[in-house]
RNA sequence: GGCAUUGUGGCCGAGUGGCUAGGCAGAGCUCUGCAAAAGCUUGUACAGCGGUUCGAAUCCGCUCGAUGCCUCCA
């Protein structure tokens, strides 16, 4: 598949703070990294968010016909619990609370992370590579930059020296900050550090000998900085110089920045062109925190089991609620919020059923072609999947009024409207149409049609007790029948 | 405290220097045996205070609030 023309797609790149013309390096073809989970304990939804932002965009650049080589980690280890002195790596310190082996405590979450995205309908990524699998290359990440200069031993561990790298490069270009700012704001308050500044950030940490994750090295028995991981995987399967790195806000500031510094170090020159940040999500207007009880399990909306939504929510009104919001933006979880998107969610899944049935005219009384170009125009401009959907609305009011043969589509725009649907819906936004992936029911239909045809001749002969009695019993059973010009429907909720 | 982002009608959320998305909820109407669904009509919101401008909610400044980062974190 060609990718398409004539669409000029812009994306607002996080480094220059500026909306670009996107342009990858090698025509056809993207190459895309995102900073995956680190599978110490259940993926909580802020982290859903994050991986749903750029499946999207996934979906989209595949929709336009790129060939895509996306690239998600999964960090298994690396990560320091504590200050980087009496570093601890954090999935050892979880199998150690649970009497598990660390790569035990990794399979269960990894397990739980796959789980929890194949429900809300994700793509895999082309790689997913692990940090525990790639340490050979870390370290020889770690030697590069020790013999560039930028990085210097003591007592078995290896630190990034900031301020020599900032002699000949700028470190703080992306998160916006000043070397000289961050030197004076650093709180003097932690314990005597063997770096030399406290800038400075571990490339490898020495592994004391309660240690359970530890590899050897030039340096001694230890583990890798986590900052290094992604340095070395995205360099290893997407080159020196890649399109399109994606991550969650909060990683901006350090780990994107200590990634360019890492690689700046090594190759001399920036590794990305487009760096994209996917913004947080809320509950009820307050930061999630398991520590205060203001967090939720994406299982746990999908079942109903707690204490803050009034119902359960499937993982396509949630996947539809947050694709309502752009993917810069702050989004707040609420209840009410996940009750409005549930309605609108149906709304446009029904219209999408009904869109075989429309009759087709002559001629139309709606300009589908210019609909069809504002939708790409949405999603043309930064990924704006709210503009999209309420341009997917249009078309629902549409397909409505052509329903109730109020207005009118000839065949040719029947076959846009399809198609664009169809691929906007399905295909970009990731969403699924529960009514259409019900199994077995081509049977229940049958059931339903046949009562709503005994329905039919209640009413024609006014027998208006029979014909509720069969409408009420449906509804207690969650079928719900509607009368329209052209018959009665019924949706199963 | 520093850096960054942000504050939109009852709720969720786009967007723009003047032509004011969309969804949900509300009101009225049409349709209907009744209801539901659907359709139509209806809301002049943009934290506060100043400034720039012919004109700002959109640009600038300050104040207040929120969120993120500065320590593991999507």
């Amino acid at each position: 598949m060609q990718v398409s023309e004539n669409q000029t797609l812009k994306i607002y790149n996080s480094l220059s703070g500026k909306k670009e013309i996107f342009k990858p390096i090698n025509e056809g073809h993207i190459g895309m990294y995102v900073c995956g989970p680190t599978v110490y304990s259940n993926v909580h939804l802020g982290n859903c968010r994050t991986f749903m932002s750029f499946d999207m965009i996934f979906r989209y650049f595949k929709h336009l016909g790129y060939k895509v080589r996306y690239v998600r980690n999964i960090t298994d280890a690396g990560h320091l619990v504590d200050d980087a002195d009496e570093g601890e790596d954090k999935i050892a310190k979880k199998a150690r609370l649970e009497q598990l082996e660390p790569m035990e405590v990794v399979q269960r979450y990894t397990i739980d992370f796959h789980n929890i995205l194949e429900k809300f309908n994700f793509l895999p990524p082309s790689i997913e590579p692990t940090a525990t699998g790639h340490i050979i290359e870390q370290i020889e990440i770690v030697k590069d930059i020790i013999k560039k200069g930028f990085a210097y031993e003591i007592n078995g561990s290896v630190y990034f020296d900031v301020n020599t790298f900032n002699e000949s490069h700028e470190y703080g270009k992306l998160s916006g900050r000043k070397l000289e700012d961050m030197i004076s704001n650093t709180r003097e308050l932690a314990a005597q550090s063997e770096k030399r500044n406290p800038q400075d950030f571990a490339l490898w940490k020495k592994a004391e000998a309660e240690h359970i994750m530890r590899w050897p090295s030039p340096w001694g028995d230890g583990f890798p900085g986590w900052h290094l991981e992604c340095t070395a995987m995205s360099t290893k399967y997407l080159g020196e110089t890649f399109d399109i790195h994606g991550g969650g806000m909060d990683l901006k500031f350090p780990h994107h920045e200590c990634e360019i510094a890492q690689a700046e170090a090594c190759n001399g020159h920036s590794p990305v062109n487009y760096w994209l940040h996917a913004n947080m999500l809320t509950l009820n207007g307050k930061k999630m925190a398991k520590s205060t009880g203001n967090s939720i399990l994406p299982n746990e909306i999908f079942t109903g089991e707690n204490t803050i939504l009034s119902k359960a929510f499937s993982p396509s009104v949630v996947r539809f609620f947050m694709m309502q919001a752009h993917y810069t933006s702050i989004l707040d979880i609420s209840n009410d919020a996940l009750l409005a998107s549930e309605k609108g969610y149906n709304k446009l899944m029904e219209a999408i059923d009904n869109l075989e049935k429309l009759p087709a005219k002559e001629t139309s009384s709606f300009n589908f072609k210019a609909w069809q170009q504002h939708c790409y125009d949405a999603m043309n401009d930064d990924f704006n999947s709210p503009i999209l959907i309420s341009k997917l609305f249009e078309a629902v009011k549409q397909i409505n009024l052509i329903k109730e043969e109020k207005e009118s589509i000839s065949k040719a725009d029947k076959d846009i409207l399809k198609t664009t649907l169809h691929s906007f819906v399905f295909d970009v936004l990731g969403l699924e149409n529960k009514n259409n992936s019900n199994d077995g029911s081509n049977k229940l239909e049958g059931v339903v049609e046949l009562l709503i045809e005994l329905r039919k001749e209640a009413r024609e002969n006014k027998d208006f007790a029979t014909s509720d009695k069969i409408r009420n019993q449906l509804a207690e059973m969650g079928i719900e029948l509607k009368d329209g010009k052209e018959g009665t429907t019924f949706n199963v909720s």
